[in-house]
RNA sequence: CGGGGCAUAGCACAGCCUGGUAGUGCGCUCGCUUUGGGAGCGAGAGGUCGCAAGUUCGAAUCCUGCUGCCCCGACCA
């Protein structure tokens, strides 16, 4: 194993894929498309997991499970969204294997299904055939569920957390009573959505609704958060979809309302997905490895003995076992890593590539002048503080970093974000990376045109953009405020 | 789906052109010395060379077919 990362200034993609092998996060697994995520990336995930699933819940959301297998006539049934995911769907046409003449196993050409199953690439059709059922009155609305679940999208390239064929997500599906309520929900989750980035993640996103050509298939109105990542690239974080009343029509979904009239239910969806994963790595890391926001960090802080004689460990290990204890008690997740197989600098680099955010080091000079070595992650500096009163120390000291970390990606966004006049601006602009907010003139052909001849989209239509009269930077035509375009992830 | 690359020990690779029975580094095991930024020395263990068929006295190496993975493009969260 060579020691250094790839740079992220020569070979960006290589140090992204490395980077989570290294800090072992995740494989590329035997099957095509498909990754085997490791226990320690799986630990940041159940953290994002948990904080997010707080966060549906204060939010008055319940957890359900719905089926991996959508019978394909489902997907059907709405036009739009039947037709934004037929070219990626995963097929089920056999439920038997049998023994092989030849050898092996074949497929049991006599155990055809029927109706052929789809594997979900996402979970409209599944849910709000079953909504059909759960929904009779204005009484059982709003009906607010969110399930944990994989998808697959069988996507022709793929990359690690940015985009594999099976991936983990949350999908949100709620049923309301009124537009304004569908709304209402779709933007409160948007909300969630940033408020998790901004505060779990420490990644600062753009809260936006997409333009008709990148909204999800079969919804009125996406909302999106968008990230910027450190190579100038934009990534989509997460969605929300206003779905109005297509699903309830296509699925028969009516409710009497208190009026005593038969109505559709409006609907929303709103998910985010293991691609999260993909957005913190490129978001914070650098040359020496992963840095992680305390907050979802799984070890926030790693304690390393310095010794030569086992009883200098025994002696390191006796100051270390209260503190440890204590930590433990502030609610702080630390490692004590007393294994002898590896000497200390090892450590101190694995650690570092793993993206932890604080490291002790103690060794039998610190126990003499009553001190231990606090190295940070994030500034990558190191000094001695007095053991005394050491945790009130690291427990601000993690909320420092958690601040750093975000207040640094801040700067980073805003120092590449660009407001951009003139098409030539434009091209070299986009050239250059970043978000380039520029004014449209609305339509479709222009949007096309210029992604064909940049490959940048309309990442989004910011929400608090400010009402400005202004030319389209590529057709000149009249428009009332500037979108965000990126090339994107 | 197009274009390129790769497949040899747990990992990273060399060997292939020019066929002769398997090699390097890391990791692993044991021992000694080390230990405040990825330790040193010594001794060991570990491989049906992706699969199948072919050429040959002999194939990791040459030929054919297959499979898988990675990278670059088009499509997408």
């Amino acid at each position: 194993m060579s020691k250094a990362l790839p740079k992220r200034s020569e070979n960006y993609s290589e140090w992204y894929n490395e980077i989570i092998k290294r800090a072992d996060l995740a494989e590329n697994s035997a099957v095509r498309g498909c990754m085997v995520i490791k226990p320690y990336g799986y630990a940041i995930w159940e953290k994002m997991q948990r904080a997010l699933d707080d966060m549906f819940k204060a939010t008055g959301h319940v957890n359900a499970y719905f089926p991996l297998f959508v019978p394909k006539s489902f997907l059907e049934k709405e036009e739009e969204h039947a037709e934004g995911f037929a070219k990626e769907c995963a097929v089920v046409t056999h439920y038997r294997l049998k023994a092989n003449p030849e050898g092996g196993l074949m497929v049991d050409p006599n155990a055809k299904l029927e109706e052929e199953l789809i594997i979900r690439p996402t979970s409209e059709a599944i849910i709000w055939n079953t909504y059909k059922n759960w929904i009779q009155s204005w009484r059982d609305l709003p009906l607010l569920i969110n399930q944990w679940a994989n998808v697959v999208r069988w996507e022709m390239r793929t990359r690690l957390f940015l985009r594999t064929a099976e991936f983990l997500w949350q999908e949100g599906h709620t049923a309301h009573a009124t537009r304004e309520e569908a709304v209402e929900e779709t933007e409160r989750m948007l909300g969630v959505y940033a408020d998790f980035a901004e505060n779990w993640m420490a990644v600062p996103v753009i809260q936006g609704v997409k333009t008709p050509s990148e909204r999800f298939a079969g919804a009125e109105e996406t909302y999106c958060i968008e990230a910027l990542m450190q190579d100038g690239k934009a990534l989509q974080a997460g969605t929300s979809h206003f779905l109005g009343q297509n699903f309830a029509k296509s699925f028969d979904v009516q409710f009497v309302n208190k009026e005593n009239q038969l109505e559709y239910a409006w609907a929303t969806s709103w998910g985010v997905s293991t691609r999260l994963m993909g957005a913190l790595i490129m978001a914070h890391s650098d040359d020496q490895g992963l840095v992680l926001p305390p907050k979802l960090a799984p070890i926030q802080v790693v304690i390393i003995p310095i010794y030569r004689s086992p009883e200098d460990l025994a002696t390191i290990s006796e100051k270390v076992d209260p503190i440890i204890a204590e930590l433990k008690a502030a609610g702080i997740s630390v490692k004590y890593d007393d294994s002898d197989n590896q000497r200390s600098g090892w450590k101190f680099a694995e650690y570092e590539l793993k993206g932890v955010p604080i490291r002790l080091a103690l060794g039998m000079r610190d126990l003499e002048a009553g001190t231990v070595e606090v190295a940070r992650r994030d500034t990558l500096t190191k000094e001695s503080m007095p053991l005394e009163k050491i945790v009130e120390t690291l427990t601000s000291l993690l909320d420092e970093i958690q601040t750093n970390i975000y207040d640094k990606a801040l700067k980073f966004r805003e120092a590449n974000t660009f407001a951009v006049d003139s098409w030539e601006d434009f091209k070299s602009q986009i050239e250059q990376g970043g978000f380039v907010s520029a004014h449209w003139d609305g339509t479709p052909e222009t949007e096309e045109t210029i992604k064909q001849q940049t490959k940048a989209t309309i990442r989004c239509i910011p929400l608090d953009a400010v009402e400005e009269s202004g030319k389209c930077v590529f057709s000149g035509n009249p428009s009332s405020k500037r979108v965000i375009f990126a090339k994107a992830y």
